[in-house]
DNA sequence: GGAGGACAGTTCGTTTTACGAACCCAGGAG
DNA sequence: CTCCTGGGTTCGTAAAACGAACTGTCCTCC
């Protein structure tokens, strides 16, 4: 966790990452979108190029130069519970005046939330159903 | 989403967080655990009690002077789907040398994990089977 | 009753980081 | 040839974080 963190825990990394599963994909837009600075915008971009959570992708569009574009990586999508998770927290407890964004089930319509579910099928409600199980560190040694 | 980060994202609060849900109450017991400065840890532990994700509640140890020790609140609690999204995550693609913690569900003994779930029941596996839908805002004007 | 020791902080000076505004460069459009 | 846009870089300043030292209260031990 400490070391998600260190990846994706500087100031304006997670809400990139926000924009970029909202389908934001060049520098100019995330700008717009976000009003950080520049300078920290490159550095994030490039800090979360560097993990492999996005790629930069050179493209074309007609009548353009060439550009490069953001786009998440499997390990970048694979951080969309967090956010999911961020999101719901915020949805619950921070009421803001700007209107909360749905996620539905693409297939079945259905609205989509994030839960808690052990490997017997039980959701769970609360953290405190949760037991935390120290585990022994993956030694080959003997 | 952007409301929860400015409520919990700054350098810390994450990481006290996770300290708490693994028992952690007292300051010194947190500072130990971080390694974090006094001078910050004060602050992220004031930020958190104004936003009423702990408590600070007192309390007496036999034989000790009273002291204070920080609890989760309810809406503290209900931030640990976050935390295991963070968790789950570094598990999957840091490789710290650090164990991972395993969590079972306390009533059946099976392993838990975060997932996304529709109200049809179908658990989803990828971020890209959610349809985002913007709301409009709660306006109850006509 | 005085010394020493947690515990829970403050205070202070230094180093990082974020911020905002200005500047730079390339390619197309007019 | 000049202007505009996209994607940056380079400043100087303002805000955080850091680490070490200092404060104060109560408790135990001598």
């Amino acid at each position: 966790m400490a070391g998600t963190l260190a990846v994706v825990g500087e100031k304006w990394s997670l809400l990139v990452l926000r924009e970029a599963f909202l389908g934001v994909r060049r520098f100019a837009d995330f700008q717009r979108q976000l009003g950080a600075p520049k300078a920290v915008l490159t550095d994030r971009l490039g800090t979360l190029v560097e993990q492999g959570i996005l790629r930069r992708v050179p493209y074309q569009a007609a009548g353009e130069r060439q550009r490069h574009e953001y786009r998440l990586t499997t390990k970048g999508l694979d951080l969309y519970p967090t956010l999911v998770a961020l999101m719901q927290w915020g949805d619950k407890y921070l009421a803001d005046d700007v209107a909360p964004l749905a996620l539905e089930h693409r297939d079945c319509g259905s609205p989509v939330h994030l839960g808690l579910v052990c490997d017997d099928g039980h959701e769970l409600t609360s953290a405190r159903e949760v037991r935390p199980v120290p585990q022994a560190a993956a030694v080959t040694a003997s």
